[in-house]
DNA sequence: GAAAAAAGTTGAACTCGCTCATCTTTGCAG
DNA sequence: CTGCAAAGATGAGCGAGTTCAACTTTTTTC
């Protein structure tokens, strides 16, 4: 049986990371000093820190969360893709956008974004990264059981047009969080303009 | 003649600007502050913020700079291309690479990039992301002139894919300020694997 | 079960970006 | 040249993230 101390340390690490989705998403992440998560958790500030190196590390810990979610939904369909190349890709894609802003609100997406990009050495942006990579790696798995089904020409590498892929739509994502008005059928609009020609060039029967 | 307050005026945004410039390179944004920069000036902090709004427009105002100059080489190169497709276009995106680290540090990229991405409301942040707009617009401009050349399929649009490129390029060099220790050769090997199978794809002749 | 060691908590203090009430300089009218 | 208005410079002070030396709690040792 786990002591008293490991405990207590789970119970105070959970509460942290709960007071953070809360009132983030409540409040902004801005708006919301360390000293109120510390109330809400019933600790002192110095104990936050004794978990989370920053502030922007709870953030992380929250957006894991989140994509993690995410990545389990698109295992599954990767598993067993729709027919057509396009279909495919698009579904795997808006699968992820859909679930973008179940728990985050894109001011808590820019600035995680901001973090990944900003502090890559600290363990949670290695994470966010990973997560990237998982990602990405998804999109590649995806064009290998198509282009096994024979949907996707012989010729073309899948890890080379996964992270091409991949790429536009991360980028096509940021700029959606960047911009508080767009909403999310415009972003789908926007990235399935961009995927169909592609999935035209790089499918093998003629797609619809 | 210009009055002495506006000869001042100007004279000391200037210092302000010069002393960023110098000083982000030689000890880092992160470790230079407002009082510094003030200080090399020889303003107070108060005239500092009565220049600019905030210590990252000091950044977006170097970084402007830069980027100013990368779109000048590019339009000269948009005017007159290479021959092959992937030619034309690593040509101009090793352009861009090649000077990207002439003034900035990347850590003054991944800085830049990031308050581009939290704060795209502000005046500077409008101004990177117009800088991204035009990058973006001379790949398209590249595209539209191989197009009109014959060494393009006539049935893709280069504005789709001009924008798809953007996407992955931008990405690519985010991934490479994002880590000190990759080189621009290896910058510039990754997006050739990625750019050569799509100019393939969207080329009329053979490519080398 | 007491004492020592290890682990963890605490909050006052520090840093740095930024603000604003006050003061100084410049331009201009008479 | 003098006095006044407008423009701009100034730096003490504020707020929020972060640190760390002292304290408290839990575990281990004998």
């Amino acid at each position: 049986m786990a002591g008293l101390r490991e405990r207590q340390k789970a119970d105070r690490e959970k509460r942290i990371l709960q007071a953070a989705v809360t009132r983030f998403r409540a409040d902004g992440y801005r708006a919301v000093r360390i000293e109120d998560l510390a109330e809400a958790a019933e600790v002192s500030v110095g104990t936050v820190y004794n978990y989370y190196r920053t502030k922007g590390d709870i953030l992380i810990a929250t957006v894991t969360m989140e994509v993690e979610e995410v990545l389990d939904e698109g295992e599954a369909l990767v598993a067993n893709p729709p027919e057509g190349v396009a279909d495919a890709i698009l579904t795997l894609i808006f699968g992820y956008y859909d679930h973008s802003l179940e728990y985050l609100s894109k001011e808590m997406w820019r600035r995680a974004m901001a973090l990944s990009i900003e502090a890559p050495e600290t363990p949670n942006g290695r994470r966010y990264l990973d997560l990237d990579r998982r990602l990405a790696g998804q999109v590649t798995a995806l064009l290998e059981t198509l282009q096994a089904r024979g949907a996707v020409r012989a010729d073309i590498d899948p890890a080379t047009i996964g992270q091409l892929l991949f790429n536009d739509l991360n980028m096509e994502f940021i700029e959606f969080v960047k911009n508080e008005e767009m909403t999310l059928a415009a972003l789908r609009d926007r990235v399935a303009a961009q995927i169909r020609p592609l999935a035209r060039l790089i499918a093998t029967k003629e797609e619809p």
